[in-house]
DNA sequence: GTGGTCTAGACCACC
DNA sequence: GTGGTCTAGACCACT
């Protein structure tokens, strides 16, 4: 982890990791949920998962949750 | 929409109008479609869409459309 | 409040109307507290600070507060 | 540059970086000196900005200024 | 000079 | 066709 300059970077690089077995449409975990998980402060947790959204590997769906896309790789 | 202070925020209203009537998960026009319907430019339409979707009016699915969300009113 | 299309544009009559007696860079009370004050959902006064803030009437400093700007009628 | 996959994220990572060493409420250069440094277009700055500023790492003061705020790493 | 809005195009990746 | 990014200008209000 010391290698990443900030820790959602890191949290980012874990995310993809765990998604990269999942099938696209899966939903995952709350955010809150990954981090307690990754042991990890929320905010960070919600930066990773958005810039993960805004790069194609992740979307959200408002109230419901957030889903692995298709442009994971 | 001339009691409007910038375009977008009337074009957020319009849209507001729109889908007032339409089922949660509907799917809107393509933005650069609402650009021309409104006869305004296609970056105008993007912010006012990104301001409802971050008031959970509508969320977006990446490559695929923007979606009527349940916070509508 | 009946002539309103949305409560925030109520809340935003409220707040114009209620700092219109304010020195500038007055602070105001939290969001949370503007809610119970107004009997409305926190969301919904979100919403209209935010616009208010657009609007250059309100300025927000993170973590601090929200404040009365220059531009207030 | 080229490790990023878009050019706003390249911008925030220079504020980053730049604000590092700063003190909390220091004023930034205006966005347009920013684009120039950098040799990008002023609306690409704005994006990444207005991401930092979402991100609680910045702020801005509408016609005055954008400023480090306290979430700094 | 500042942030904010707006235009009218462009190219990209993916479906 | 979709959303997403990016450009290179413009005009505005306020400081």
């Amino acid at each position: 982890m010391d290698k990443f300059a900030y820790k959602y970077l890191f949290v980012e690089y874990r995310i993809r990791e765990f998604i990269s077995n999942l099938e696209v449409d899966t939903k995952l975990n709350g955010e809150r949920t990954i981090a307690k998980e990754l042991g990890i402060s929320y905010m960070t947790v919600r930066k990773a998962v958005e810039n993960l959204v805004v790069d194609g590997v992740l979307y959200k769906i408002p109230k419901r949750g957030t889903y692995v896309a298709d442009r994971v790789r």
